[in-house]
DNA sequence: GCCACCACTGGTGTATACATATGATGCGCC
DNA sequence: GGCGCATCATATGTATACACCAGTGGTGGC
């Protein structure tokens, strides 16, 4: 683990009051989301306890929690770390993304109030001021807000917790696989596209704007036979 | 708890060997799937442990899976209760189940190895000499099994992993809110027909298998407006 | 010089003790 | 007689101690 990170977590810490077992869930999704925390990193509940100021209790069931939305690795007897999708599971992850998110998107056209479409809109427009600024975190940060205010608000809750899931893992395989080089993953009037076809209700125009969206950003990804570079790379840097 | 339960566990536990949290969230999964454990049932970490002869430690550990899979309600400070679906609930699960499902069957049609095929016809067979022979426990066992082997056998495992859960979940509604009276929720010929679909590579027939299976199956409910009855009678019903 | 073995270190698995929250009960006051 | 409050029983939240397991490095025999 870093110290950045460490640091970074602290000073958030000092902040609230008293740590649960949610806020480390959060914390440590976060960091995997942003790499601060790279797959293959270790993650020994002694040393979050410490970081976060708790005992090992509650780590563990963070870390149980973590483990069961596919983020950690836990196996008996060995350190709990980071986890890291191979290419097989990054193509079946967007492939059910692709299902679920569709279906979600076609279900929701023409279904949402004004005030969540106000919202997109907001969320769009910023992504693409924070794209041309070149701050691609806030860039990433309101993306993600879309496609949450999609699975949030869609009338099937429980294809809406599924997405929630869904979202968390495709960043994940994103962030591990992006092209390197490639400064952003903006696609350049998706989220726009999509808005329009929600607010006006065609659902099926709706299905298409996120299945293409989600085929052009797993284009964008290094998915080559050569795998097996990125995987060692992730597992042999662990420590720098 | 019902007595009857604990009695049957406690049998299986002599059997073996040392029981892990793994252990605690089959034999939990079970119960509630044979509704001997109705939704509303207080689940105390002291009185599991007992049950299992284990600690609270591996009980809490139990627990949070099964919140996880969404078999448990998990509250702070609360205790732990088999969860009760409510009807708006158990329709979104199955237009899930129906998505996702679905979406297997046409990916799996014609990839299946004859080994599993044959399984699968056997299970088949076995469910309607179940059926024949009103023997409605075994005929569940075996239905649930050829949804088993689809899941496992699907060449998405993350899609296969989701229809697991969904698989689950569904059992669940289906044992409360099967309509009283009804013996059996067997729908005959549809599994047949699935399986020589799958055999003969029909990705659309059986997608449309598994469709119509699933809202026949969704048909037989009792999902009236009067569900509040029934919400009720769960939690007001809970010791008997 | 090489291989097998053993002790050591770091870490998880489990049980348990103590602190705290929640719901029920019963008493007293209004 | 009914309402409110103190009190207690029950169960969870958290920390910690001890046992066990896995990987590692060194050492001795061959």
């Amino acid at each position: 683990m870093s110290n950045a990170w460490q640091q970074e977590v602290l000073a958030e810490i000092k902040a609230g009051g008293r740590i649960s077992d949610g806020d480390i869930v959060r914390q440590v999704r976060r960091a995997v989301l942003a790499q601060r925390l790279p797959p293959g990193t270790r993650l020994p509940e002694v040393t979050l306890g410490e970081v976060f100021g708790v005992s090992r209790s509650v780590v563990r069931k963070a870390l149980t929690r973590l483990a069961s939305e596919y983020v950690v690795d836990q196996r008996p007897n060995q350190v709990a770390r980071v986890r890291s999708p191979d290419v097989d599971e990054t193509r079946q992850t967007f492939a059910a993304r692709r299902l679920v998110e569709g279906e979600l998107a076609a279900l929701t056209a023409g279904t949402l109030p004004s005030t969540v479409l106000l919202q997109i809109e907001d969320r769009a427009d910023r992504e693409r001021q924070a794209f041309l600024a070149n701050d691609e975190p806030s860039r990433i940060e309101h993306s993600l807000a879309i496609h949450h205010l999609l699975a949030e608000h869609s009338p099937n809750r429980v294809l809406g917790t599924m997405l929630t899931d869904l979202i968390l893992r495709t960043s994940i395989v994103i962030a591990l696989y992006k092209r390197q080089g490639l400064g952003s993953c903006y696609l350049e009037g998706d989220h726009h596209r999509l808005l329009e076809h929600l607010r006006s209700g065609d659902a099926t125009a709706s299905r298409n704007d996120i299945e293409h969206h989600l085929d052009s950003l797993m284009g964008l990804l290094d998915l080559g036979p050569r795998d097996s570079r990125i995987d060692l790379k992730s597992i042999l840097g662990g420590e720098g």
